[in-house]
DNA sequence: CTTGCATCTGTAGCTGCTACAGATCGTATC
DNA sequence: GATACGATCTGTAGCAGCTACAGATGCAAG
């Protein structure tokens, strides 16, 4: 970061680069009002400031653990009021884990499912799959 | 399953009771072309055949083992085809294990960073709270 | 002044459904 | 035959969370 180089605020490539959010994407949370609106140059072009960088960076993490969108929306407000409590966002958290932790069980499920029927299945160039006549199967 | 009760075909309704797919699901397989086209009653209303029940639940089956639909229709193009090798199935199916298996790796990362941050936090009704720190931190 | 990349708005598409509204079908009962 | 009532019909729009255009401008360097 450069000292005179963001004087004037940075452009949306600029976001896109630092975060790595794609520059339509970045669009499109000011659309649904996940970033706010940012300044304008004369011209019409988006000027945003370094607070709005760390929210787009927060966005970003918390996306990057999945967090959906509405999630990191409560995120935000109990950030923006003064005496959010730590306890709520801990919550948050912890209910976001147990999903986590309950797509994990239910993919894990599925690994079993699908390498049991792969090992059932001889490869040959048959037209008698055991993987298509599981999926077949009437009962 | 009664001896005459079928003669004119499945409606719709139960072909949704037998397979547990939506009414609504069921048409826009249609439409998308992973069902096929059923018969109609002079009226107008869909009557389905064994066949099509069949090709259902297939389609319900694989959609529990998380295929795409784009893959069921891949299935179904190797089932369709008399001369399909059980080794396409097979190697469909191989790939679609190893990207269960991916996202199984990745959750198990989110579970922990998750259960770090969790654990980092008192829980307080005060406003620093080391998840919300975590996610903001620019560095 | 021109070149040329960056950005703009607006809209449509993606996956896999789901949810209407408003009309018609089909069957049982009177 | 009339009527009632659930099942089904079509068509369209919505959900999450983006992504991908098209066609028009902005802006900075040479």
């Amino acid at each position: 970061m450069g000292q005179f180089t963001n004087a004037r605020g940075y452009p949306i490539g600029q976001m896109s680069r630092e975060t790595g959010v794609n520059i339509e994407t970045i669009r499109y949370y000011e659309r649904i009002g996940l970033m706010p609106k940012p300044d304008r140059t004369a011209g019409g072009n988006r000027q945003y400031n370094h607070d709005q960088l760390k929210r787009l960076f927060f966005i970003r993490r918390a996306r990057g653990l999945g967090f959906t969108l509405d999630e990191i929306r409560g995120l935000f407000e109990m950030a923006d009021r003064q005496d959010y409590s730590c306890s709520e966002v801990h919550d948050l958290t912890v209910d976001h884990l147990a999903s986590v932790r309950d797509k994990i069980a239910n993919l894990k499920k599925l690994e079993k499912m699908l390498s049991d029927m792969i090992s059932q299945c001889s490869r040959g160039d048959v037209p008698e799959c055991p993987i298509l006549d599981a999926l077949f199967e009437v009962n």
